[in-house]
DNA sequence: AATAGGTACAACCGCATGTAG
DNA sequence: CCTACATGCGGTTGTACCTAT
């Protein structure tokens, strides 16, 4: 049944790499050529993993690699890249000969993040720092509430993932995955008054049915745009973040006087109240991502497939050098 | 000189997908 | 067809080095 497991992992050697471990690594590579990573330890006389072998020779051993500063050239083409695709590391370091992935993504982390602050633009968005703020100051419901808090951690715990519905849920519920939480969801929204929740909701009443923003900001990390601040896509796209971007099983977390709260639990959020006052952000996701926030309809597979089209398609003509990858 | 804090980067971890047995 | 490992990837951590006090 299977395979034997590569190597003892109690058992092997963890940490930096010395000379004579490097020397070795490339004695086998120079003898037996790159590749079959599992029998290197044991052929080199490393009491490594052959995983951690393969990682050292391909960040750093690799002849082609360049272990220079990253030129001017080179910083401009990772931004660019950066900005259409997020941290897709490994496609950016396809289009900079002699980096890799973990080069790339260092030196974004260390230094062109930085860099980017420094002048005053988002390296999440690309977008001027000014004009997100003057975004967010838009949001009345936040300013006026003194809720305006940093631009990361803070408002991944406010709008991560979160919906509110009905008083007749029952807190505890858990969904097996993101179909059968859109099944929930559309059943619930089938059996309400949509008219009237979408109106309280705009003039800040709490206790209706609907239901706010969603895994927008799931979606929005995982392609490094702002959801809050996306106003010009489709309803499709809202649709397809709001409940197949999300990124683990979602489950009512608990129930609250006038409402109980639908959320998906995140590695590094996890919303469990009602603290954020959420009437009014709300208004904040009816006034940044379109109404169609609250009108569900039954996502067709279709349309989904040709929002990733079209974004594809978008990518393929600001940057012609991935139609290879976008060739699919 | 000692040390605390910051920075850079190598290495590891964990997940998703592919594939050998 | 199923299971368990290999591989590739992005996120995160550990540590050596640098700088300021």
């Amino acid at each position: 049944m299977g395979r034997p497991p590569c190597c003892d992992k109690a058992n092997v050697k963890k940490g930096l790499w010395t000379p004579e471990e490097d020397a070795k690594i490339l004695a086998y590579v120079s003898n037996h050529g790159v590749g079959n990573w599992t029998q290197v330890p044991k052929k080199a006389g490393l009491n490594r993993c052959g995983k951690s072998c393969r990682l050292r020779w391909t960040n750093y051993l690799r002849p082609d690699l360049k272990h220079e500063e990253f030129t001017e050239q080179e910083e401009q083409l990772i931004i660019q890249y950066h900005a259409a695709i997020g941290s897709r590391w490994s496609l950016i370091a396809k289009h900079l000969p002699g980096r890799t992935d973990n080069d790339v993504k260092n030196y974004w982390n260390t230094k062109l993040k930085k860099k980017l602050a420094k002048m005053g633009i988002d390296p999440v968005t690309h977008k001027p720092i000014s004009k997100i703020l003057s975004d967010y100051e838009s949001i009345s419901c936040l300013s006026n509430n003194h809720q305006i808090r940093s631009l990361d951690q803070n408002i991944t715990n406010s709008f991560s993932s979160q919906c509110k519905i009905s008083p007749s849920d029952n807190p505890g519920t858990q969904f097996q995955d993101v179909t059968s939480f859109n099944r929930y969801i559309l059943e619930e929204v089938s059996s309400s008054s949509l008219s009237s929740s979408t109106s309280s909701i705009s003039n800040g009443q709490s206790s209706s049915h609907l239901l706010v923003p969603t895994a927008a900001y799931s979606w929005g990390q995982k392609n490094s745009v702002d959801p809050l601040l996306v106003t010009d896509i489709t309803e499709e796209e809202h649709n397809y973040q709001g409940f197949l971007a999300a990124d683990s099983p979602p489950q009512i977390l608990e129930k609250s006087s006038q409402f109980q709260l639908i959320g998906v639990n995140h590695s590094n959020s996890k919303v469990t109240d009602d603290k954020f006052g959420m009437p009014d952000c709300k208004s904040a996701a009816k006034n940044t991502v379109t109404s169609s926030c609250y009108d569900y309809e039954p996502l067709s597979v279709n349309s989904f497939v040709k929002t990733l089209l079209d974004r594809d398609n978008e990518i393929q003509l600001d940057f012609p050098a991935f139609d290879d990858i976008l060739d699919y």
